[in-house]
DNA sequence: TCATACCCGATTGTCGACAATCGCCAACCG
DNA sequence: CGGTTGGCGATTGTCGACAATCGGGTATGA
């Protein structure tokens, strides 16, 4: 009966939004950048309402800020923030991994472990941005475990803007080949079904990544002193 | 210097959140009801796009939910949802009270102690309503100490709408009398220092008020078939 | 030279109107 | 009588125009 798949007609905000957070994402539109309607409505080629609501989306996602009378801009993190993300996320993580190992269903076994071994042989390859693309892929994995509509959807937000935070700040992550290993553990508690050491586990494995990263940015924002972004630049 | 307050002008978009948000809390718009865009422009006087950035933001702190070219409604919550909900309530609040243990301010210290007095004072008053505002404050108090803003969000889109269930169901919490017990050992640990101690009696008792609401809930889901909202109930 | 007041361009805030879409219901056909 | 089709009312999606507001620059005066 089901020979033809449904044709996703999606509304214009719904596409702009796709745009946006792509554009986000990928570093297209890095951080701090300015963010008019009238320019996005333009580039997208839609109203300014249009912009509007998938703005206001955007700012759901913490991918963007809105001040009043002024604008929009990308999120700008500083390491500080980068503290209350990593903070949050270890321990969103903990508790995805602990309800996971309580309770996965076959199916979130067999994800799991399908991300895992995708992790392996991108870490072996030894390209940097797969292997980075394979690690979050992984962890997304285990919140999907988890059976957990509301942490997924706190979870992304948090994740995403540390993607921001690393795209933005040429990070440098673990040697891929490193990889395996540390995910390994937590990988391993989470299939065998032990709740605890899966919650400790996975604390610890975003909280010494973590610590990381915030380094690099500190040793970052020592070096240059931080430009406030102003309302000039502007930008065809 | 500081005789005048500066008046606040604040845009016709944060007016009407604030009406909405409030109306929501308080249950004059109960869950589950219907918000047509026209009728509330209607009733707050404006129009519907000042009506609609600020459902945008109402759906953004969990208290609303958009259904495409259909409308938008309230936030109706199930028994699973409760379960969603105090399971990260008990991993934000275990963070929060783990990191006022360590770091709270003076002032912290204090916003907390007058917090937990102000709910000694309302809970010997045996007024169940003051009581409840007085246990949220608390709760909240130690968030703010934690001294970790994106903390905070996330924490105040979890706890509004723990506050939409149980409005709409009636559920009947713990005898105020009870309360002071109830928070006191938290209380102690977080001003004494100890992060570890608190975490661990944060996430316990969340779970366990958790736990009667989240009973309370399947009890009343048995008892009655859920009716499906249907786009007739418009209602003037 | 410095402080103050004013003006001006840029951008968002607000509005009303039109188009697209959805769910329901009745008419129709077998 | 059951199922399908088409139309209808209601509601959101999208648009362009005008008003309110902000920040910076400039003229003005002492």
């Amino acid at each position: 009966m089901a020979i033809l798949e449904p044709i996703a007609r999606r509304s214009a905000e719904s596409l702009a939004l796709d745009r946006l957070r792509d554009a986000v994402l990928t570093g297209k539109l890095p951080a701090g950048a300015r963010l008019t309607e009238m320019a996005l409505a333009d580039q997208l080629a839609t109203s300014r309402a249009t912009i509007r609501t998938a703005l206001h989306h955007l700012v759901a996602e913490g991918l963007a800020v809105q001040v009043p009378y002024t604008g929009w801009m990308v999120t700008s993190l500083t390491a500080n923030d980068a503290w209350e993300l990593v903070t949050l996320r270890a321990s969103l993580e903990s508790l995805a991994a602990s309800l996971a190992a309580e309770r996965a269903t076959p199916d979130a076994r067999a994800a799991l472990g399908a991300a895992f071994d995708k992790l392996a042989v991108t870490a072996s390859s030894r390209k940097p941005a797969q292997a980075t693309a394979a690690d979050f892929a992984f962890h997304r994995a285990i919140i999907a475990s988890a059976g957990h509509d509301r942490l997924v959807e706190h979870y992304r937000r948090v994740s995403q803007q540390i993607s921001v935070l690393i795209a933005s700040s040429n990070a440098l992550m673990s040697d891929p080949y490193l990889l395996v290993g540390q995910h390994e553990p937590l990988y391993k508690a989470v299939v065998a079904g032990k709740p605890d050491k899966a919650a400790v586990l996975a604390r610890r494995h975003v909280e010494d990544e973590g610590a990381k990263l915030i380094a690099h940015l500190r040793k970052a924002e020592r070096a240059v002193a931080a430009p406030t972004v102003r309302r000039k630049e502007l930008k065809s």
